[in-house]
DNA sequence: AGCGTGTAAGTGAACGTTCACTCACTTTAT
DNA sequence: ATAAAGTGAGTGAACGTTCACTTACACGCT
Protein backbone atom coordinates (compact mmCIF):
# COMPACT_ATOMS: atom_id res chain seq x y z
CA UNK A 1 0.00 0.00 0.00
CA UNK A 2 3.05 2.43 0.01
CA UNK A 3 4.67 2.20 -3.43
CA UNK A 4 2.10 1.20 -5.79
CA UNK A 5 1.82 1.90 -9.38
CA UNK A 6 -1.85 3.12 -8.82
CA UNK A 7 -1.29 6.65 -7.06
CA UNK A 8 -3.38 9.50 -8.28
CA UNK A 9 -6.04 6.83 -8.85
CA UNK A 10 -8.56 9.10 -8.46
CA UNK A 11 -9.97 9.03 -12.02
CA UNK A 12 -8.28 6.05 -13.53
CA UNK A 13 -9.73 3.44 -10.97
CA UNK A 14 -7.47 0.26 -11.93
CA UNK A 15 -8.85 -2.59 -11.92
CA UNK A 16 -7.30 -3.96 -8.99
CA UNK A 17 -9.17 -7.12 -7.55
CA UNK A 18 -10.93 -5.07 -4.45
CA UNK A 19 -12.74 -3.02 -6.90
CA UNK A 20 -13.20 -5.90 -8.96
CA UNK A 21 -15.01 -7.39 -5.63
CA UNK A 22 -16.61 -4.21 -5.04
CA UNK A 23 -18.48 -3.52 -8.51
CA UNK A 24 -19.50 -7.41 -8.56
CA UNK A 25 -21.04 -6.68 -5.42
CA UNK A 26 -22.44 -3.37 -6.00
CA UNK A 27 -24.65 -4.52 -9.48
CA UNK A 28 -25.75 -7.69 -8.14
CA UNK A 29 -26.99 -5.96 -4.74
CA UNK A 30 -28.63 -2.80 -6.58
CA UNK A 31 -30.59 -5.54 -9.20
CA UNK A 32 -31.42 -8.23 -6.13
CA UNK A 33 -30.90 -6.93 -2.87
CA UNK A 34 -28.16 -7.55 -0.34
CA UNK A 35 -29.87 -10.74 1.33
CA UNK A 36 -30.98 -12.55 -1.83
CA UNK A 37 -27.17 -12.48 -3.18
CA UNK A 38 -24.94 -15.04 -2.08
CA UNK A 39 -21.19 -14.64 -1.43
CA UNK A 40 -20.70 -17.35 -4.34
CA UNK A 41 -22.33 -15.57 -6.40
CA UNK A 42 -20.36 -12.36 -6.05
CA UNK A 43 -17.37 -14.51 -6.01
CA UNK A 44 -18.77 -15.66 -9.67
CA UNK A 45 -19.81 -12.65 -10.71
CA UNK A 46 -16.36 -11.29 -10.06
CA UNK A 47 -14.33 -13.98 -11.34
CA UNK A 48 -12.90 -14.83 -8.26
CA UNK A 49 -13.09 -17.60 -5.29
CA UNK A 50 -15.41 -17.55 -2.46
CA UNK A 51 -12.21 -17.47 -0.19
CA UNK A 52 -10.73 -14.70 -2.08
CA UNK A 53 -13.35 -12.13 -1.08
CA UNK A 54 -12.07 -13.14 2.66
CA UNK A 55 -8.92 -11.73 2.07
CA UNK A 56 -10.50 -8.10 1.28
CA UNK A 57 -13.03 -7.71 3.43
CA UNK A 58 -14.38 -9.13 6.69
CA UNK A 59 -17.41 -10.79 5.66
CA UNK A 60 -20.77 -10.06 3.44
CA UNK A 61 -22.21 -7.89 5.53
CA UNK A 62 -19.12 -5.28 6.03
CA UNK A 63 -18.81 -5.94 2.01
CA UNK A 64 -22.36 -4.17 2.02
CA UNK A 65 -21.69 -1.43 4.36
CA UNK A 66 -18.17 -0.08 2.98
CA UNK A 67 -19.95 0.24 -0.23
CA UNK A 68 -23.52 1.87 1.10
CA UNK A 69 -21.15 4.23 3.74
CA UNK A 70 -18.12 5.21 0.51
CA UNK A 71 -20.75 6.99 -1.36
CA UNK A 72 -22.56 8.43 1.84
CA UNK A 73 -19.25 10.19 2.81
CA UNK A 74 -18.39 11.16 -0.34
CA UNK A 75 -22.09 12.68 -0.99
CA UNK A 76 -22.30 14.18 2.36
CA UNK A 77 -19.17 16.09 1.71
CA UNK A 78 -19.82 17.56 -1.82
CA UNK A 79 -22.91 18.53 -0.13
CA UNK A 80 -20.74 20.17 2.93
CA UNK A 81 -18.45 22.18 0.60
CA UNK A 82 -21.47 23.08 -1.90
CA UNK A 83 -23.67 24.62 0.97
CA UNK A 84 -19.64 26.53 2.96
CA UNK A 85 -19.28 28.36 -0.77
CA UNK A 86 -20.18 31.93 -0.75
CA UNK A 87 -23.25 32.88 -3.19
CA UNK A 88 -26.86 32.81 -3.61
CA UNK A 89 -28.84 30.01 -1.74
CA UNK A 90 -30.29 29.48 -5.26
CA UNK A 91 -26.95 28.77 -6.33
CA UNK A 92 -25.94 26.35 -4.12
CA UNK A 93 -29.31 24.06 -4.29
CA UNK A 94 -28.80 23.94 -7.94
CA UNK A 95 -25.42 22.65 -7.27
CA UNK A 96 -26.59 20.09 -5.05
CA UNK A 97 -28.73 18.80 -7.64
CA UNK A 98 -26.47 18.74 -9.79
CA UNK A 99 -23.93 17.09 -7.66
CA UNK A 100 -26.87 14.27 -6.52
CA UNK A 101 -27.69 14.12 -10.43
CA UNK A 102 -23.64 13.67 -11.64
CA UNK A 103 -23.38 10.82 -8.56
CA UNK A 104 -26.45 9.26 -10.27
CA UNK A 105 -24.97 9.25 -13.52
CA UNK A 106 -21.07 8.25 -12.71
CA UNK A 107 -22.13 5.11 -10.89
CA UNK A 108 -25.71 4.23 -11.03
CA UNK A 109 -25.88 0.85 -9.58
CA UNK A 110 -24.00 2.10 -6.82
CA UNK A 111 -26.08 5.19 -6.60
CA UNK A 112 -29.56 3.07 -6.98
CA UNK A 113 -28.03 0.72 -4.21
CA UNK A 114 -27.12 3.82 -1.74
CA UNK A 115 -30.82 4.78 -2.42
CA UNK A 116 -32.83 2.11 -2.25
CA UNK A 117 -30.67 0.55 0.97
CA UNK A 118 -30.49 3.37 3.45
CA UNK A 119 -32.96 2.24 5.63
CA UNK A 120 -30.33 -0.70 6.29
CA UNK A 121 -27.75 1.34 7.73
CA UNK A 122 -29.00 4.17 9.08
CA UNK A 123 -30.91 3.74 12.30
CA UNK A 124 -34.82 4.19 12.17
CA UNK A 125 -36.39 6.29 14.61
CA UNK A 126 -35.89 4.47 17.48
CA UNK A 127 -32.04 3.97 17.52
CA UNK A 128 -31.42 7.65 18.14
CA UNK A 129 -30.45 10.48 16.12
CA UNK A 130 -28.57 9.70 12.83
CA UNK A 131 -25.10 10.15 12.75
CA UNK A 132 -24.20 13.68 12.44
CA UNK A 133 -21.02 13.24 10.67
CA UNK A 134 -21.02 12.49 6.60
CA UNK A 135 -24.54 12.38 5.93
CA UNK A 136 -25.72 14.18 3.31
CA UNK A 137 -29.14 14.71 4.86
CA UNK A 138 -27.76 16.74 7.82
CA UNK A 139 -26.01 18.28 5.63
CA UNK A 140 -28.94 19.70 3.76
CA UNK A 141 -30.56 20.44 6.81
CA UNK A 142 -27.90 22.80 7.78
CA UNK A 143 -28.06 24.74 4.87
CA UNK A 144 -31.58 25.51 4.70
CA UNK A 145 -31.64 26.23 8.26
CA UNK A 146 -28.89 28.74 7.51
CA UNK A 147 -30.18 30.13 4.61
CA UNK A 148 -33.84 30.71 7.13
CA UNK A 149 -31.42 32.38 10.08
CA UNK A 150 -30.00 34.41 7.12
CA UNK A 151 -33.46 35.85 5.58
CA UNK A 152 -32.57 34.11 2.38
CA UNK A 153 -35.67 31.83 2.57
CA UNK A 154 -38.77 31.87 4.03
CA UNK A 155 -39.00 30.91 7.92
CA UNK A 156 -40.39 27.82 8.69
CA UNK A 157 -39.19 23.90 9.77
CA UNK A 158 -35.81 23.45 8.28
CA UNK A 159 -35.80 19.91 8.34
CA UNK A 160 -39.35 19.62 6.70
CA UNK A 161 -38.39 21.53 3.29
CA UNK A 162 -34.88 19.96 3.31
CA UNK A 163 -36.69 16.64 2.95
CA UNK A 164 -39.34 18.25 0.51
CA UNK A 165 -36.52 19.62 -1.55
CA UNK A 166 -34.55 16.20 -1.26
CA UNK A 167 -37.92 13.91 -2.31
CA UNK A 168 -37.90 16.10 -5.68
CA UNK A 169 -34.44 14.74 -6.41
CA UNK A 170 -35.05 11.15 -4.63
CA UNK A 171 -38.06 10.61 -5.89
CA UNK A 172 -37.24 11.08 -9.63
CA UNK A 173 -33.94 8.93 -9.13
CA UNK A 174 -36.14 6.42 -7.48
CA UNK A 175 -38.51 6.51 -10.80
CA UNK A 176 -35.49 5.74 -12.84
CA UNK A 177 -34.87 2.54 -11.32
CA UNK A 178 -38.37 1.87 -11.67
CA UNK A 179 -37.82 2.51 -15.40
CA UNK A 180 -40.69 5.27 -15.37
CA UNK A 181 -37.76 8.03 -16.01
CA UNK A 182 -35.24 7.08 -18.81
CA UNK A 183 -31.77 8.39 -19.80
CA UNK A 184 -29.34 10.24 -17.78
CA UNK A 185 -30.81 12.10 -14.43
CA UNK A 186 -28.76 15.02 -15.61
CA UNK A 187 -31.41 15.27 -18.12
CA UNK A 188 -34.05 16.06 -15.45
CA UNK A 189 -31.71 18.71 -13.42
CA UNK A 190 -33.50 21.90 -15.10
CA UNK A 191 -36.41 20.49 -13.94
CA UNK A 192 -35.21 19.22 -10.36
CA UNK A 193 -33.83 22.68 -10.08
CA UNK A 194 -36.70 24.80 -10.57
CA UNK A 195 -38.98 22.72 -8.24
CA UNK A 196 -36.32 22.72 -5.18
CA UNK A 197 -36.46 26.27 -5.42
CA UNK A 198 -39.99 26.58 -6.13
CA UNK A 199 -40.39 24.33 -2.68
CA UNK A 200 -37.09 26.58 -0.77
CA UNK A 201 -39.34 29.64 -1.67
CA UNK A 202 -42.90 28.79 -0.94
CA UNK A 203 -44.61 30.01 2.47
CA UNK A 204 -45.01 27.27 4.39
CA UNK B 1 -64.71 -16.01 3.98
CA UNK B 2 -68.07 -16.35 2.63
CA UNK B 3 -70.65 -15.93 5.86
CA UNK B 4 -68.14 -14.57 8.54
CA UNK B 5 -68.72 -12.64 11.88
CA UNK B 6 -67.07 -9.77 10.39
CA UNK B 7 -68.28 -8.23 7.13
CA UNK B 8 -69.04 -4.34 7.04
CA UNK B 9 -64.96 -5.09 8.83
CA UNK B 10 -63.73 -1.97 7.20
CA UNK B 11 -63.76 0.04 10.47
CA UNK B 12 -63.47 -2.22 13.50
CA UNK B 13 -61.02 -4.96 12.37
CA UNK B 14 -62.40 -7.69 14.11
CA UNK B 15 -59.12 -8.92 16.02
CA UNK B 16 -58.86 -12.47 13.86
CA UNK B 17 -56.40 -14.94 14.05
CA UNK B 18 -55.40 -13.25 10.52
CA UNK B 19 -55.15 -9.57 11.64
CA UNK B 20 -53.10 -10.76 14.89
CA UNK B 21 -50.26 -12.22 12.17
CA UNK B 22 -50.54 -9.59 9.96
CA UNK B 23 -50.11 -7.46 12.67
CA UNK B 24 -47.36 -8.92 14.20
CA UNK B 25 -45.77 -9.52 10.69
CA UNK B 26 -46.28 -5.97 10.07
CA UNK B 27 -44.62 -4.63 13.14
CA UNK B 28 -41.76 -6.98 13.02
CA UNK B 29 -41.31 -6.34 8.78
CA UNK B 30 -41.10 -2.89 9.15
CA UNK B 31 -38.69 -2.19 12.23
CA UNK B 32 -36.04 -5.09 10.97
CA UNK B 33 -36.68 -5.77 7.67
CA UNK B 34 -38.50 -8.90 5.49
CA UNK B 35 -35.41 -11.31 5.88
CA UNK B 36 -34.34 -10.61 8.84
CA UNK B 37 -37.40 -11.19 10.04
CA UNK B 38 -38.25 -15.09 11.21
CA UNK B 39 -41.03 -17.08 11.14
CA UNK B 40 -40.37 -18.29 14.48
CA UNK B 41 -40.44 -14.58 15.67
CA UNK B 42 -43.90 -13.78 13.55
CA UNK B 43 -45.49 -16.93 15.55
CA UNK B 44 -44.06 -15.18 19.16
CA UNK B 45 -45.02 -12.08 18.33
CA UNK B 46 -48.88 -12.74 17.38
CA UNK B 47 -49.08 -15.72 20.19
CA UNK B 48 -49.10 -18.11 17.75
CA UNK B 49 -46.89 -21.31 17.21
CA UNK B 50 -44.97 -21.52 13.57
CA UNK B 51 -47.46 -24.08 11.54
CA UNK B 52 -50.63 -22.25 12.85
CA UNK B 53 -49.51 -19.82 10.30
CA UNK B 54 -49.42 -21.97 7.63
CA UNK B 55 -52.95 -22.16 8.15
CA UNK B 56 -53.55 -18.72 6.83
CA UNK B 57 -50.50 -18.08 4.41
CA UNK B 58 -48.89 -20.00 2.40
CA UNK B 59 -45.66 -19.05 2.94
CA UNK B 60 -43.32 -15.92 4.44
CA UNK B 61 -42.83 -14.46 0.73
CA UNK B 62 -46.97 -14.88 0.62
CA UNK B 63 -47.57 -13.00 3.38
CA UNK B 64 -44.91 -9.89 2.84
CA UNK B 65 -46.15 -9.53 -0.89
CA UNK B 66 -50.26 -9.70 0.67
CA UNK B 67 -49.31 -6.78 2.77
CA UNK B 68 -47.56 -4.70 0.59
CA UNK B 69 -50.36 -5.41 -2.12
CA UNK B 70 -52.91 -4.49 0.28
CA UNK B 71 -51.52 -1.11 1.15
CA UNK B 72 -50.54 -0.92 -2.85
CA UNK B 73 -54.32 -1.58 -3.88
CA UNK B 74 -55.81 0.75 -1.48
CA UNK B 75 -53.47 3.88 -2.16
CA UNK B 76 -53.99 3.21 -5.86
CA UNK B 77 -57.59 2.88 -5.59
CA UNK B 78 -58.17 6.12 -3.12
CA UNK B 79 -55.53 8.12 -5.51
CA UNK B 80 -57.74 7.15 -8.58
CA UNK B 81 -61.25 7.84 -7.02
CA UNK B 82 -59.56 11.45 -5.74
CA UNK B 83 -58.58 12.01 -9.67
CA UNK B 84 -61.53 11.15 -11.10
CA UNK B 85 -63.62 13.61 -8.29
CA UNK B 86 -64.13 16.53 -10.52
CA UNK B 87 -62.81 19.68 -9.41
CA UNK B 88 -59.64 22.21 -9.35
CA UNK B 89 -56.60 20.42 -9.88
CA UNK B 90 -55.09 21.75 -6.69
CA UNK B 91 -58.34 20.55 -4.50
CA UNK B 92 -57.25 17.00 -6.31
CA UNK B 93 -53.55 17.20 -5.63
CA UNK B 94 -53.96 18.54 -1.94
CA UNK B 95 -57.00 15.26 -1.39
CA UNK B 96 -54.04 13.27 -2.35
CA UNK B 97 -51.63 14.72 -0.28
CA UNK B 98 -54.05 13.99 2.82
CA UNK B 99 -54.85 10.41 1.38
CA UNK B 100 -51.61 9.47 1.76
CA UNK B 101 -51.16 11.19 5.35
CA UNK B 102 -54.36 9.71 6.62
CA UNK B 103 -52.71 6.12 5.17
CA UNK B 104 -49.43 7.00 7.08
CA UNK B 105 -51.20 7.92 10.40
CA UNK B 106 -54.07 5.59 9.92
CA UNK B 107 -51.68 2.39 9.89
CA UNK B 108 -48.08 3.84 10.31
CA UNK B 109 -46.13 0.27 10.62
CA UNK B 110 -48.01 -0.77 7.78
CA UNK B 111 -47.11 2.48 5.74
CA UNK B 112 -43.47 2.57 6.61
CA UNK B 113 -43.12 -1.03 5.75
CA UNK B 114 -44.74 -0.17 1.77
CA UNK B 115 -41.99 2.88 2.00
CA UNK B 116 -39.28 0.90 2.52
CA UNK B 117 -39.81 -2.47 0.70
CA UNK B 118 -41.46 -1.11 -2.66
CA UNK B 119 -38.61 -1.68 -4.79
CA UNK B 120 -39.26 -5.51 -3.26
CA UNK B 121 -42.08 -6.10 -4.96
CA UNK B 122 -42.24 -3.89 -7.88
CA UNK B 123 -40.08 -5.10 -11.13
CA UNK B 124 -37.14 -2.63 -11.31
CA UNK B 125 -36.41 -1.14 -14.81
CA UNK B 126 -35.20 -4.14 -16.39
CA UNK B 127 -38.73 -6.10 -15.73
CA UNK B 128 -40.96 -4.01 -18.08
CA UNK B 129 -43.57 -1.72 -17.25
CA UNK B 130 -45.05 -1.88 -13.80
CA UNK B 131 -48.26 -3.30 -13.33
CA UNK B 132 -50.13 -0.45 -14.48
CA UNK B 133 -53.74 -1.22 -12.12
CA UNK B 134 -53.24 -0.88 -8.58
CA UNK B 135 -50.56 1.36 -8.59
CA UNK B 136 -50.01 4.50 -7.29
CA UNK B 137 -47.85 6.44 -8.90
CA UNK B 138 -49.56 5.13 -12.23
CA UNK B 139 -52.60 7.01 -11.07
CA UNK B 140 -50.59 10.44 -9.95
CA UNK B 141 -48.64 10.29 -13.47
CA UNK B 142 -52.20 9.91 -15.01
CA UNK B 143 -53.76 12.40 -12.95
CA UNK B 144 -50.81 14.92 -14.19
CA UNK B 145 -50.94 13.97 -17.77
CA UNK B 146 -54.87 14.67 -17.56
CA UNK B 147 -54.59 18.04 -16.16
CA UNK B 148 -52.00 19.06 -18.56
CA UNK B 149 -53.97 18.22 -21.44
CA UNK B 150 -56.60 20.28 -20.15
CA UNK B 151 -54.45 23.25 -19.71
CA UNK B 152 -54.51 23.35 -15.54
CA UNK B 153 -50.85 22.78 -15.57
CA UNK B 154 -47.72 23.84 -17.49
CA UNK B 155 -47.40 20.94 -20.36
CA UNK B 156 -44.31 18.95 -19.80
CA UNK B 157 -43.30 15.99 -18.84
CA UNK B 158 -46.03 14.85 -16.50
CA UNK B 159 -44.31 11.08 -15.45
CA UNK B 160 -41.45 13.68 -13.80
CA UNK B 161 -43.71 15.95 -12.64
CA UNK B 162 -45.60 13.04 -10.88
CA UNK B 163 -42.32 12.07 -9.50
CA UNK B 164 -41.10 14.88 -8.35
CA UNK B 165 -44.76 15.89 -6.43
CA UNK B 166 -44.92 12.08 -4.85
CA UNK B 167 -41.09 12.86 -4.13
CA UNK B 168 -42.42 15.75 -1.56
CA UNK B 169 -44.89 13.58 0.43
CA UNK B 170 -42.84 10.58 0.64
CA UNK B 171 -39.68 11.86 1.30
CA UNK B 172 -40.88 13.37 4.21
CA UNK B 173 -42.42 10.47 5.09
CA UNK B 174 -38.80 8.65 4.99
CA UNK B 175 -37.72 11.21 7.40
CA UNK B 176 -40.71 10.52 9.63
CA UNK B 177 -39.25 7.20 9.68
CA UNK B 178 -35.65 8.26 10.53
CA UNK B 179 -37.17 10.40 13.13
CA UNK B 180 -36.05 13.55 12.00
CA UNK B 181 -39.40 14.54 11.73
CA UNK B 182 -41.99 13.98 14.45
CA UNK B 183 -45.97 13.57 15.21
CA UNK B 184 -48.01 12.70 12.66
CA UNK B 185 -47.43 13.34 8.88
CA UNK B 186 -50.80 14.98 8.99
CA UNK B 187 -49.28 17.46 10.67
CA UNK B 188 -47.00 18.67 7.31
CA UNK B 189 -50.03 18.20 5.05
CA UNK B 190 -50.24 22.25 5.08
CA UNK B 191 -46.84 22.76 4.03
CA UNK B 192 -46.37 19.59 1.79
CA UNK B 193 -49.97 21.02 -0.32
CA UNK B 194 -48.47 24.43 -0.92
CA UNK B 195 -44.69 22.16 -2.12
CA UNK B 196 -46.99 20.20 -4.27
CA UNK B 197 -48.48 22.81 -5.76
CA UNK B 198 -45.50 24.89 -6.26
CA UNK B 199 -43.94 21.80 -7.78
CA UNK B 200 -46.82 21.21 -10.23
CA UNK B 201 -47.74 24.45 -11.44
CA UNK B 202 -43.80 25.77 -11.91
CA UNK B 203 -42.23 26.20 -15.61
CA UNK B 204 -39.68 23.33 -16.88
C1' DA C 1 21.82 -16.46 -13.65
C1' DG C 2 20.27 -19.84 -10.18
C1' DC C 3 18.48 -20.81 -5.67
C1' DG C 4 16.09 -20.55 -1.10
C1' DT C 5 12.83 -18.19 1.57
C1' DG C 6 9.04 -15.35 3.11
C1' DT C 7 4.72 -13.21 2.10
C1' DA C 8 0.47 -12.09 -0.13
C1' DA C 9 -3.20 -13.72 -2.94
C1' DG C 10 -6.26 -17.26 -4.49
C1' DT C 11 -8.81 -21.83 -4.24
C1' DG C 12 -12.80 -24.71 -3.19
C1' DA C 13 -14.34 -28.55 -0.31
C1' DA C 14 -16.14 -28.96 4.19
C1' DC C 15 -18.42 -27.27 8.37
C1' DG C 16 -21.91 -25.77 11.35
C1' DT C 17 -25.79 -22.96 11.77
C1' DT C 18 -30.01 -21.04 10.57
C1' DC C 19 -34.44 -21.15 8.83
C1' DA C 20 -38.68 -22.01 6.02
C1' DC C 21 -41.59 -25.43 5.84
C1' DT C 22 -43.97 -30.23 7.05
C1' DC C 23 -46.70 -33.37 9.55
C1' DA C 24 -48.51 -36.43 13.09
C1' DC C 25 -50.90 -35.13 16.79
C1' DT C 26 -53.96 -32.38 20.24
C1' DT C 27 -57.49 -29.03 21.26
C1' DT C 28 -61.64 -26.42 20.38
C1' DA C 29 -66.10 -25.52 18.39
C1' DT C 30 -70.14 -27.05 16.37
C1' DA D 1 -68.59 -37.14 15.63
C1' DT D 2 -66.37 -34.30 12.70
C1' DA D 3 -63.97 -30.66 10.96
C1' DA D 4 -61.31 -26.67 11.65
C1' DA D 5 -57.64 -24.56 14.13
C1' DG D 6 -53.47 -24.86 16.55
C1' DT D 7 -48.97 -27.15 18.09
C1' DG D 8 -43.93 -27.77 17.94
C1' DA D 9 -40.33 -31.20 17.08
C1' DG D 10 -38.30 -32.66 12.99
C1' DT D 11 -36.24 -32.17 8.18
C1' DG D 12 -33.49 -30.83 4.51
C1' DA D 13 -31.52 -27.33 1.88
C1' DA D 14 -29.00 -23.08 1.65
C1' DC D 15 -25.67 -20.07 3.12
C1' DG D 16 -21.71 -17.51 5.38
C1' DT D 17 -17.49 -18.57 6.87
C1' DT D 18 -13.14 -21.36 7.60
C1' DC D 19 -8.92 -23.57 6.47
C1' DA D 20 -5.41 -26.57 4.56
C1' DC D 21 -3.37 -26.18 0.47
C1' DT D 22 -1.53 -24.05 -4.01
C1' DT D 23 0.33 -20.43 -6.91
C1' DA D 24 2.81 -16.06 -7.84
C1' DC D 25 6.18 -13.15 -6.95
C1' DA D 26 9.78 -10.23 -4.61
C1' DC D 27 14.26 -10.11 -2.48
C1' DG D 28 18.88 -11.30 -0.79
C1' DC D 29 22.68 -14.35 -1.36
C1' DT D 30 26.16 -16.80 -3.84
Amino acid sequence: MQAGSEQHAVAAAAETTKTRIERAAVALFAARGVDAVTIREIAAESGLSEGALYRHYPGKAALAEALFFGLQKSLAQTIRETAARPGAIDDRASAIVDAYCQAADDDWPLFSYHLLNAHRFLPGAAGRAQKAVDNPVVETETLVQQAMDAGALPKGDARLKAAMALGVVLQTALHKYYGRISGDLSKCAPAMKKSVLAVLHCQS
